[in-house]
DNA sequence: GACACCTGGTTTCCAATGGAAACCTTGGGC
DNA sequence: GCCCAAGGTTTCCATTGGAAACCAGGTGTC
């Protein structure tokens, strides 16, 4: 069925890396970040202000998979006290029109989402 | 910086409804789920089946909540076991191209992901 | 009638993850 | 000596995830 030119990866396979990608992906916090460093290099604290409701420990923890999948480089400046400095790699960089869109859809259909919502909420109620 | 003709949704707020929809979003099965559903309607077991590693619990709650979220519908058949068909909705198949794109990312850059994952484990190593 | 089997779930149990808050480190300033 | 700031790490507890067992209800089989 599927033997066209399509690479050698299967996401719906358990046992395929891409799932595992797929995995960073689907995490909120790191689809939040890659876009929020859209607009350029940022720190870590402004960059956990600018996210609001996320935890210190999370935020490390998604940066350093981020930086560990190459999605986003981290740079120290020996200021006092130190700054450090996170930016989309030119891999970062592809990923993010993506995520855009997806941040997108979001902010355009939350009313359609939210009307579904009520009425799935409504039904079950009333049953 | 943000003043165009943007709806009043800011993902980045916590208590915006929009974030809600992402965390959805951001779920890999559901990511999976919808992606699978873009051949046409699927029963639950086959659908199952086609996503491996999914467990029946949580193959069932992420539909529920999709179903909730307007962007699949879900069918009973009166058959002999009863079967269920899941589809995607209008709204739901706004998602797909979207996260067809998300997909389709993660299998074309997975050998630069794995490339740079092991360039920094290397670089821990020696450290 | 007793038994096994099908789909589509729910329940149970345990391990892994998430988040809030406290703590640590390095280096000033006062 | 004391307090502060940036950038984390540690601790603790609640929530979530997954594997596997169980359930419902309808059919077929002996």
């Amino acid at each position: 069925m599927v033997t066209s030119t399509k690479p050698p990866y299967d996401v719906y396979d358990a046992n395929c890396p891409a799932r595992q990608v797929l995995d960073r992906l689907s995490d909120k916090w790191a689809l939040l970040v890659l876009d929020r460093l859209r607009g350029g290099p940022l720190r870590f604290n402004s960059l956990r202000r600018s996210i609001s409701g996320v935890s210190q420990k999370v935020l490390s923890q998604v940066l350093k998979r981020l930086e560990r999948d190459g999605l986003i480089s981290r740079q120290v400046f020996p200021t006092v006290p130190v700054s450090v400095e996170y930016a989309l790699t030119s891999l970062g960089g592809t990923l993010t029109a993506t995520v855009e869109l997806l941040t997108h859809w979001a902010e355009t259909n939350m009313a359609a989402i939210e009307a579904a919502q009520a009425r799935y909420d409504a039904s079950l109620a009333l049953a």
